[in-house]
DNA sequence: ATTATATTTTAGATTTGCCTAAATTATTAT
DNA sequence: ATAATAATTTAGGCAAATCTAAAATATAAT
């Protein structure tokens, strides 16, 4: 039960493009993957023999569960190397992704076992995304957007919606970041712009599209 | 300046079967990769045109300075790799091997420097191997075999010379490990056994063989 | 419903790393 | 020095993963 790199990203993208849409477009993959449509066509072939998936010609393609679980094996390793990378070698979360990008395909189980131990079996990677723990049971993070925030309410930073470097570097810059407890303050109504403090600093104010793509677990009043 | 996992470890094989003799030849380079001689030989036509080895038909094969400067930064990643499994994961050094095997891939050049630093720049593998520096140094352990301790001496393992699965096993058996500091008791000149002690533990003989391959720093007698 | 457009698949090549079998060159033994 | 043996290389092929161009199918538009 190994597989090739290339394999396992196919999977794992199938698996990703699957949250969006049930069954998933030849075109969609080609582009996730960088490649061409005929390339994704003779991989699903041979990934259709290995029963790593549904597919029917023209009909595009859905993982099985086999497939699933493989999928779900990889986003843990991703996850863990990222958190690893973030937590002990105090890397930016900005340049996690490219490394755990090869670190996922290392095989060894024991291996991610142990590193999830080691780092005391994180709920979610440095981009808020949960990590699934060793039975592929993915946590599901309680996650809403700051823009559904009631005023006056505090919630704890655990997710960003758009990922784009942009979109890091305005987070950056205001200091806001997973894990950040922040508290709204006052919502305008007219472009749906946020005012939010963060604990210990200057209250800052965030975009309708940033408020809508910064996602918070909602603190249950009682401090 | 990336090459492909099977490139990296010929240039690893190379360098190894070089510190043995100076020039390699295409069967012993076939016998360590599990390969067959004619596929070493295509193999060494493209990494002599990318440099990074001298090649001449029948007549062997060398590391260019480039080629070396590879082969040390993967051996470095290697036995940190090793080094980290053992001792923050907590693995058996027996079994780290395999796993090094993949990550020594792993590209990331600010990865493998943040790594050294986590692990505080360690001087040696779980094996007792020397660990290049971030340069491409490798620092000389001063390794003298047990056999070759005066009565009486101290000294601590720093290596294994014959690291086959029997040895270590031995070696397990009797608690022997790099680390562990040793003082030679007596010699049996009628087998060239020896009797050790290790601080703390009864005194054990072990046979010509393993006090030939069980290798030491020596003490500068001064505490 | 038929045509135009977009998506997907097939056909045929390419590159990498490997193989076997045969040919070539080196080495060793007599 | 030459024959036998061993080591190495060449030639021709194969599987994986990709590509381009052309064909087939599906979807949308009139």
């Amino acid at each position: 039960m190994k597989y090739s790199v290339s394999k396992e990203n196919y999977i794992k993208a199938i698996f990703h493009l699957q949250q969006e849409q049930d069954s998933v477009t030849t075109n969609a993959l080609a582009d996730a993957l960088q490649t061409k449509p005929a390339s994704v066509t003779d991989m699903l072939k041979k990934l259709k023999i290995q029963k790593l998936l549904q597919y029917e010609k023209y009909k595009g393609v859905k993982l099985t569960l086999e497939g699933r679980k493989l999928a779900i094996q990889i986003i843990r390793k991703h996850r863990l190397w990222e958190y690893f990378l973030v937590e002990k070698l105090h890397f930016g979360w900005e340049e996690v992704h490219e490394i755990a990008e090869e670190l996922e395909h290392i095989s060894s189980r024991k291996l991610v076992d142990r590193l999830d131990e080691f780092l005391d079996f994180p709920q979610s990677d440095p981009h808020g995304d949960p990590i699934p723990d060793s039975n592929g049971k993915i946590p599901s993070l309680q996650q809403l957007s700051v823009s559904d925030l009631p005023l006056n309410s505090t919630g704890t930073v655990n997710g960003i919606g758009d990922q784009s470097a942009d979109m890091l570097e305005l987070l950056r810059h205001k200091n806001l970041q997973i894990g950040s407890r922040i508290e709204v303050k006052k919502k305008f109504d007219v472009d749906g712009s946020i005012e939010i403090k963060i604990r210990n600093q200057p209250p800052v104010t965030i975009s309708d599209h940033v408020a809508k793509n910064l996602l918070v677990a909602y603190d249950n009043k009682s401090k």
